[in-house]
DNA sequence: AGGGGCATGTAACATGTTACATGATTGT
DNA sequence: ACAATCATGTAACATGTTACATGCCCCT
């Protein structure tokens, strides 16, 4: 079977469920808001995975058009595998997450390099929550199986997140700036 | 200079700007927290890089202490370089985050089977900000600058982001069942 | 003296990225 | 007819992972 931790193959039976694409749709679909807060991947890495899910009967080939294109629909193993993975609880899976590790390094900044650096991720988590707030609004309420409605789970998510780091953020300015007023006065009381 | 996108070597040199380590000690700390909620690395990516990292002057070998082993620091010219990096605004960065594409791909399962996986989200979400919210109640508050309290910060950001996540989950869940119920309500009535 | 953990490394393999490459179709 | 976009691919390189490998030191 499939690795547990291979995510391309299942971002592209994820969309291919919703709806059969080609593989040119595909990295499309990569260009906008999978690529930009899940998983990136660009047409290179598309196309050979499309042959082997192919090969391995996880996904086959529905209509060949214009330009030598093939139209890829997910099969019924591909359906079953796509499930298995979600449901798949082993977390010796590897973290890779660039923003959690800043988090962790802001301790290895200098206070007033931190706090700069938060009011920046204070202000971009306001600015990306606004925009998914808008982009929520604008389209009616979530319908599970419209394909339309695909990633409206995710982008609810994301919009709460973003409000969550920046409370965080804001939180954690307190934290060091109410801590170096503090000691900027204990130091003046200690000098006078 | 280093790729913008490179994100081990910056880890290290985060930990290494907070105190020096030897390379088994950096490989004992991607264990714990900092690889378990951000960036995961063995032994044999770690010893490789830190040895190109000195090549380069970002650290230094301080100590050879028994056993072969090698105590590092971080130059000055690694202490700007991940300052530079941690400012570094360039947001072509890819994305990667396996979560972020369940979220997404939570769309691809039928109606039963999201529930049942948003309801395993809720669930673990909310065991994981307990563990937090008890790490942070039993050490202090945070002072930056404290190696002991390295990963502080991020704590309480992993606490905040998966309570954010619970209350997701609760609302998915919601989103999808009060629909299922809506619907099946609308076809007894259209059935009668 | 021997087991367990300390401490580092190399080699083969899998995966992912960048650069290079080609050709078909559509709209103007 | 030509430019833009559609549509797919390969090859070289960089990176990361797994398996294999070695030896030292400390404790009992």
């Amino acid at each position: 079977m499939y690795d547990a931790d291979m995510s391309l193959p299942h971002a592209l039976l994820g969309l291919l469920i919703v709806r059969p694409r080609s593989g040119y749709e595909l990295t499309k679909e990569f260009e906008s808001h999978i690529g930009r807060h899940a998983w990136a991947a660009g047409h290179t890495s598309i196309y050979p995975e499309l042959n082997r899910m192919a090969e391995n009967g996880l996904v086959e080939v529905t209509h060949e058009g214009a330009r030598g294109s093939r139209t890829y629909a997910a099969t019924e193993a591909g359906r079953a595998e796509l499930r298995r993975w979600m449901f798949d609880r082993d977390r010796s899976r590897k973290v890779r997450n660039e923003e959690v590790l800043r988090m962790f390094l802001i301790s290895a900044l200098d206070p007033d390099d931190a706090v700069a650096y938060l009011r920046g991720i204070a202000e971009e988590s306001a600015e990306k929550a606004a925009e998914l707030a808008k982009l929520l609004a604008a389209t009616g309420p979530i319908v599970q199986g419209d394909p339309e409605k695909f990633g409206l789970l995710a982008a609810e998510y994301g919009r709460r997140q973003y409000e969550a780091v920046h409370g965080w953020a804001e939180w954690a300015i307190t934290q060091i700036t109410g801590q170096a007023a503090e000691e900027s006065r204990s130091s003046r009381a200690t000098a006078s």
